[in-house]
RNA sequence: GUGCCAGUAGCUCAGCUGGAUAGAGCAACGGACUUCUAAUCCGUAGGUCGGGGGUUCGAAUCCCUCCUGGCACGCCA
């Protein structure tokens, strides 16, 4: 761990020392170690750090906790380990005002320059196996915005827990089976009648109308000529819905990578039904009397899990509910040996959540051990206007045309800044006009910044990264190099709560802090110790915002 | 009708596991480039935290209620 978790260790170590010894001592009634926060004030002026132990006990001593909070300091500082701490106050209601020996800040630096691209990554979730299940969009079109914004959610986390020291497996789940099949080659054989010359060919009602199912249909014609013809629909169909799931799949893959995502595991649906496995849940369900026929479908007992209705597994005609194979599913998950499964689903399937968890419970898993990330649509504004979109009426922009727009930096930046629960309003008009209010830009011209000095440097930086300890004296240089300390919280937190829009947030506050210093402190033509102060100080930076920027699958130019 | 999410500055949003004077970006207004990149910086202005009750030393944050918007309530996925 870095200086800063560390740190903060130490002074919660400290205080709950200080309150075992008041309680032997008697000089405190209480004798449970009480729930405290440690926080960093809003307000410099209230110290670097803030507890308000003497107000959550205030109550319990029978005394205000202002007067508990002098006996507590006492008690605080009679205890040896002294890290870091330079002075204690008492404040406002009954806060304690910690001030830190400014050293800390030197040994921020010293760790970031030390430690490079490893800076901020610690090993808080060392050990744990994480399966993390995003997009998984229907591979019967193209990926839209609200796929998109999945891809950016999951491939940052992905990336903040693998920082964090989870082994994490990123994983698509194709969803190649099931009644949106069967309504898939219903509207490509259709289409590939059509294209053939066929007249009045019915399309179905809620087939496919996007135009690249016509695109599809062309490029097989274009292979394999006009044979399907000749047999007969089942044979047909079947023959077009393999070769365009394949294509469509290749297109999907293609689309990602282009966005910086490479899966490691990308699963069938149908593995799922050919290999029994819904079978082998179902059956390990109705051992533990979970199912129950009627009116000729079999359902399981979500009611008895606590759910306002049952669910169907396996429908009258004989088979089985989407439900039913993705439970099977997210068994096979498990067995694979993870520790936890986290989905990203968009808020239309939140209806889906609790049954899946209470199903797995009914499993025999912790339904905790399955978490979702729900987040909302994102609505699409080109002129004003909302722009709807939907795969049945082939209103859509793509992912492909987004990032021919907007480019991939912009576009990952701004679908994981925000909260998943938040909806996410996407200005086409401002995303294509490339406008310099995108933070990414700012961010990124910050460590273009840095590469500048650098090169303008005439020795190699090498020779004044030395293990002396650097001396900041300007209040930006301690706010800049805090901030660099920062990090390994920053992505601790947005691991453990799932919210890596908290690193994108954290990158913009990174380049602001830069940027100020920037304009206020000249590093080169400076006297050789602000210079080589300055320097290890843009350094620590540089990696700070190197290191975000790669978590975040933004690129970091060198010049801008 | 029931459930979930949201409602904070003109706009887009942070802050929400209770803490000190509610923040940022954009837009507006006024300044700063002979000096490592002005895609920048400095300053000013901007608020009934949707409304109303309650809980307490303290509420944007927790509870209740109402209002508004989105989504979901299939033998679809």
């Amino acid at each position: 761990m870095g200086v800063l978790i560390n740190l903060e260790e130490n002074i919660r170590e400290r205080w709950n020392k200080a309150l075992v010894k008041g309680f032997e001592t008697k000089a405190l009634k209480t004798e449970d170690l009480p729930l405290f926060t440690l926080e960093v004030p809003k307000d410099k002026k209230f110290g670097d750090y803030a507890t308000n132990i003497a107000m959550v006990l205030g109550k319990k001593e029978g005394k205000n906790p202002r007067e508990l909070a002098l006996l507590l300091i006492e008690l605080f500082n009679s205890i040896e380990d002294k890290a870091y701490i330079d002075k204690v106050e008492i404040a406002g209601p009954g806060f304690i005002n910690m001030y830190l020996d400014e050293s800390y800040l030197f040994d921020i630096v010293a760790e970031a320059v030390k430690a490079k691209s490893n800076h901020g990554h610690t090993s808080y979730l060392k050990g744990e196996k994480i399966n993390l299940e995003f997009v998984s969009a229907n591979p019967t079109g193209l990926l839209h915005m609200g796929n998109a914004r999945g891809a950016a959610i999951g491939d940052t986390l992905a990336n903040v827990l693998k920082a964090i020291g989870a082994e994490v497996a990123k994983e698509y789940y194709i969803n190649d089976a099931g009644n949106q099949i069967e309504n898939f080659g219903k509207s490509l054989d259709a289409r590939y009648r059509e294209e053939l010359g066929e007249a009045e060919v019915e399309f179905p009602a809620d087939g496919y109308h996007g135009e690249d199912i016509r695109d599809t249909v062309r490029g097989y014609i274009a292979l394999h000529g006009d044979k399907l013809l000749k047999l007969n629909y089942e044979d047909r169909v079947k023959a077009l819905v393999e070769y365009s799931l394949e294509e469509k799949l290749e297109h999907i893959k293609t689309n990602l990578a282009k966005f910086g995502l490479v899966y490691d595991v990308w699963y069938k649906e149908s593995t799922i039904h050919n290999s029994g496995a819904v079978e082998k849940t179902l059956e390990e369900l109705k051992k533990k009397d979970f199912i129950y026929e009627n009116e000729g479908a079999l359902w399981l007992k979500t009611t008895a899990l606590g759910e306002e209705k049952d669910e169907v597994m396996i429908r009258t005609n004989g088979h089985p509910t989407y439900f039913a194979a993705d439970i099977a599913y997210h068994k096979d998950k498990f067995d694979r040996g993870f520790d936890t499964l986290i989905n990203i689903w968009g808020a239309d399937h939140h209806g889906h959540v609790a049954r899946m968890k209470k199903a797995m419970e009914a499993m025999g898993y912790h339904g905790d051990r399955l978490e979702v990330i729900l987040m909302q649509l994102v609505r699409l504004f080109k002129d004003g206007d909302i722009l709807r979109m939907s795969k049945r009426t082939g209103t859509y922009v793509t992912l492909e045309e987004l990032l021919e727009e907007v480019g991939v930096d912009a576009a990952r930046y701004f679908f994981v800044m925000r909260n998943p629960d938040s909806h996410l309003d996407f200005d086409l008009d401002l995303a294509k006009s490339q406008s310099n209010d995108n933070p990414v830009y700012y961010i990124q011209y910050a460590h273009a910044r840095i590469c500048s000095i650098l090169r303008n440097l005439e020795e190699d930086v090498a020779e004044y990264l030395d293990e002396e300890k650097v001396k900041l004296t300007l209040d930006i240089e301690k706010d800049l190099a805090l901030k660099v300390g920062e990090l390994e919280k920053v992505l601790v937190e947005a691991g453990i709560r799932r919210e890596p829009y908290k690193v994108a947030a954290y990158a913009l506050e990174l380049a602001t802090l830069f940027n100020q210093f920037y304009s206020s402190c000249r590093v080169l033509n400076e006297a050789d110790n602000i210079k080589k102060n300055r320097l290890k100080l843009i350094m620590a930076s540089k990696y700070a915002l190197e290191n975000v920027l790669k978590i975040l699958g933004v690129s970091a130019p060198e010049r801008m």
